[in-house]
DNA sequence: CAAACTCTCGGAAACGTTTACAGCAATGGG
DNA sequence: CCCATTGCTGTAAACGTTTCCGAGAGTTTG
């Protein structure tokens, strides 16, 4: 008994121990040979059979303690249900599982308390590193980005020179091409529906939105300006609130939900899209093409930035002293039914 | 510096030598005080002030290793870009963190091996409990379940008897008030896009459908039985086949993925929804209110399951001693536009 | 044939916590 | 005034690994 709790982790599995004894060898040789380093063929022999004998299985706990390895990454976005994340995610969960380790989400809400707690309790060193990308940005990030203890990959904006690895996307520039794409197909009363101004993606599509009409020298009509959460509902209750008092021929929207609730809210009004109003999204979620008519949008690429931090994230584990790295990934518009094609003319059946 | 060595922890953060030493107390009555339990006053003082001058944050991994638990809790779908999944982890996450408990998330891909090789990792201990929703149970899962090493709880069906917490919905159930909805407004060619058949929820839908129909003695017309993946493209290609060879008055979808792709497929072939065919799709999903026209489905209370699920897991992990326990969720329809209402009258404008 | 290497092995320390146990002082009751 | 109780404290063991180090055996080299 007392010789068996030597053997045994205290719920009855095999240990280290358990097997070593049996194969009549130290746990320094056990250890080894279940490691692949080392051990004569004799003594590998032995020990391999008592573990398979015996169903050892390494306890990750105790060697995290030892390695001061995890072999987890977190990642934390404000929402899991937006399909921009979940594409975001898959490509994330997709390098990590092939680096051998294991995901952690969390979801923030958007919330700053909840993030900075978030980066704080990164100091327990449940996991390796995190991918964090926050809707705000506050003073209080840039604090606890600057001494977190584990690595950190930002995807979004984050001011010049913040010494943290980051992927970003010019959604500026994003909403440029929609803007382009429009008036090359003759719409001049162009309408942007956009999420909190507060936020940072916010924040730079109203700039893009702005600084692409007057590249164009079409003058800013501010009823076509309308804001709300970056979801559905609220899309949709926004482009209600635009259509009752302004009559666009183009909407551009911050991202696909919020475009999708228009799309929504324009059919029921009876407008035809593109006919009456053409409509771009933005993020090229799988919903572009799931509503009819199927939706033009601005693609950030959110795989590509999901591989991309997901890869900085690793390489940064293994080799702390790299600098801090920025990684740029430009836009691009995919067009489909829910505005004109290239020649200017709509679907014919829209 | 070996005296150093002794107190901070190799990368130079404090640990609770480090607390301690700076107090001029013990290790143990340093720890005592930090979990709160013992302590004299002035200790309390000396231990709490150290703690704070250095910025001590205890080790979760270290902790782990000796309380024998983890505090992180896996979650394992099919797909995570599947609304209903997405639903079911939103409610899942939530009962997980009001507990202080972190979520893991896997991806398995609905790939048997995937799911077995998860259910043996959980030997590594790396997390105190699994909530598995497998789409297909093979009897290797039985096996693997049966000597899972930390409790795990399944959504879906499982064999009977099976000693396993278990949160089910009757799907069965489910189809049949599709059906019965369906023919109450006076459809009789009723369709049904599908998923696999060799998956759980597929077979059971198959047997329901076909059950509701022989319960309202309308003969089963092989021709209006369309089988696909449980995805939007798929249940798109699916009715393009079925509405190929088969003139439907009313189309069933296994989920709301297949029920949009069925949406889509209907509208650009030049169906009227509801008017020349209905549609009901399943799982009740945020998708069934983006599109237009709104999709009727059977809501079998992904959050619910969710909720309950995680609870059940929390309770079996402070109490492994509990009887296996099996709660079944009842389905029910809502019913929105793509359906007629119950006076038989589908809305006007469609 | 001695010296220098190369392998393999076991003991022991280490990772950073929590906690059983025993010692000790102070307190209260008889 | 003594003894039992109470409340703190520190020492040391434990959680289950990995790995440093020194010892011994065998092999090669000069």
């Amino acid at each position: 008994m007392g010789r068996k709790r030597l053997q045994e982790s205290v719920d009855g599995r095999p240990t280290v121990h358990t097997v070593a004894a049996r194969a009549g060898v130290s746990i320094a040789s056990a250890s080894r040979v279940l490691n692949g380093v080392g051990g004569s063929p004799e003594t590998i022999r032995k020990v391999r059979a008592a573990a398979a004998e015996v169903g050892y299985v390494p306890n990750a706990i105790a060697r995290s303690l030892q390695s001061q390895r995890t072999g987890q990454i977190a990642l934390a976005v404000e929402d899991i249900g937006n399909p921009v994340y979940v594409a975001m995610m898959r490509a994330i969960e997709a390098v990590v599982a092939s680096s051998g380790r294991q995901l952690l989400v969390h979801a923030t809400g958007g919330q700053i308390a909840n993030e900075t707690a978030l980066l704080r309790r990164l100091a327990h060193r449940y996991v390796d590193g995190l991918i964090l990308s926050p809707i705000r940005i506050t003073e209080e990030h840039l604090v606890a980005l600057a001494d977190s203890p584990v690595p950190v990959v930002v995807i979004g904006q984050l001011p010049p020179d913040t010494p943290v690895d980051n992927v970003r996307t010019d959604s500026q520039a994003g909403v440029a091409l929609a803007v382009d794409h429009l008036v090359a197909a003759g719409r001049r009363r162009i309408g942007f529906v956009n999420g909190p101004l507060d936020t940072v993606p916010g924040a730079a599509r109203d700039a893009g939105f702005r600084a692409a009409l007057a590249r164009h020298g079409i003058e800013l009509d501010e009823r076509l300006l309308e804001v709300g959460d970056f979801q559905y509902a609220a899309g949709r209750a926004a482009t209600k609130r635009l259509l009752a008092r302004a009559r666009p021929d183009a909407l551009v929207c911050a991202n696909d939900l919020i475009a999708v609730g228009a799309l929504h809210a324009l059919l029921v009004a009876g407008h035809r899209v593109p006919g009456d109003v053409a409509l771009v999204g933005m993020d090229d979620t799988e919903l572009a093409s799931m509503v009819l008519p199927s939706m033009s949008s601005v693609s950030l690429d959110a795989t590509e930035r999901g591989r991309i931090a997901a890869q900085l994230l690793l390489e940064r584990i293994d080799d702390s002293s790299l600098p801090p790295r920025r990684i740029t990934i430009a836009p691009h518009l995919v067009v489909r039914d829910s505005s004109p094609t290239p020649d200017g003319r709509a679907k014919q059946w829209a």
